[in-house]
DNA sequence: AAGCGAACCTGGCTGC
DNA sequence: TGCAGCCAGGTTCGCT
């Protein structure tokens, strides 16, 4: 489900109700996600204070009072949200279909300030972990992990030297966490529709040539951030699970150009393409075959 | 060694 | 209505 937007967006969402409270209560309620959750993980978590929570990639990162992190991946169905104990129920008051799935809450945080924080996870391939503070950057879900793309690093000139003597198509390389982490399927399709690119082509094709980083590169370097921040305005995507932790929608999914269009007409202007679905290491794929070159 | 398919798990939708 | 089959926003493993 959440890709780079979507994770900054429950991020921006939780800070409120965690960064500077403290677990009053924190009630595991089975021993694993996608892995085991730590041992002790309430133990451990009992009265700690939230500092800071971050982001990396696609990661969540709340930063403990006792140098410890607690690392949160959401997977594909992963999804926060967060309930007043005080008071019941207001009257009118928006109410969460989603709530009625409560037989995939696995953890609940009861927060010193009244917040309560809970993790819904249908298919459990999210998973939470504690880490020292000063081991983060070694750890092995961290090493190797590849450049922010919202960061001041990505330019055309990375790109060509990430990419280059990859003879993988350019959809797999932008998938790959260890060269750009962040991204996934929506917008890699997203951004290779943006820049005008084929998924297909090579990733070594946007090499340098000739001593310079090529144009492709550099459009490419351009349009990734341009679309992942549209997308965090809009509050990321809402396809199936992800909503904000208010119970709102995403509305990114509407601005969508290629995800999940197939057969419609090219939003490009002037293009006479078709939306084309094709299949790229097991995942979906959806460009134009026309102005996608 | 890189690159690809399968696996992990559940639910929702489609079509017979 | 029921059920089989396919698909899903991520990541890792194992095979070629």
């Amino acid at each position: 489900m959440p890709e780079l937007p979507e994770v900054e967006t429950v991020r921006r969402g939780l800070a409120p109700a965690m960064v500077g409270a403290c677990f009053s209560k924190v009630e595991q309620r089975r021993p694993d996600l996608r892995f085991p959750l730590p041992e002790r993980f309430a133990e451990r978590l009992q009265d700690r204070c939230v500092v800071a929570l971050a982001r990396r990639a696609k990661y969540l990162l709340a930063d403990l009072d006792d140098a410890n992190v607690l690392m949160m991946h959401l997977g594909m169905s992963g999804s926060f949200r967060i309930e007043t104990r005080k008071g019941a129920r207001q009257p009118g008051e928006f109410h969460h279909p989603r709530s009625e799935a409560a037989v995939h809450d696995h953890v609940v945080f009861d927060m010193s300030n009244g917040a309560r924080v809970i993790y819904n996870d249908p298919r459990r391939f999210g998973f939470m972990l504690i880490v020292p503070r000063a081991e983060l950057d070694a750890h092995p879900l961290f090493a190797g992990m590849g450049v922010e793309p919202l960061g001041n690093e990505l330019d055309g000139a990375l790109l060509a030297r990430l990419f280059a003597g990859k003879s993988a198509p350019l959809k797999a390389a932008l998938l790959d966490q260890r060269l750009i982490a962040g991204l996934g399927n929506i917008y890699v399709c997203e951004a290779l529709h943006r820049a005008g690119l084929s998924p297909r082509r090579a990733a070594g094709t946007l090499a340098r040539r000739n001593g310079a980083p090529t144009e492709r590169a550099h459009r490419l370097a351009d349009v990734i951030p341009q679309v992942l921040r549209e997308a965090v305005e809009a509050g990321g995507s809402s396809l199936r699970d992800h909503r904000q932790t208010d119970g709102t929608l995403g509305y990114f999914q509407h601005r969508f150009r290629v995800y999940d269009r197939e057969g419609e007409p090219c939003p490009t202007p002037g293009c006479t393409g078709i939306i084309r679905r094709i299949v790229q290491s097991g995942r979906s794929t959806f460009f134009c075959n026309v102005c996608q070159k």
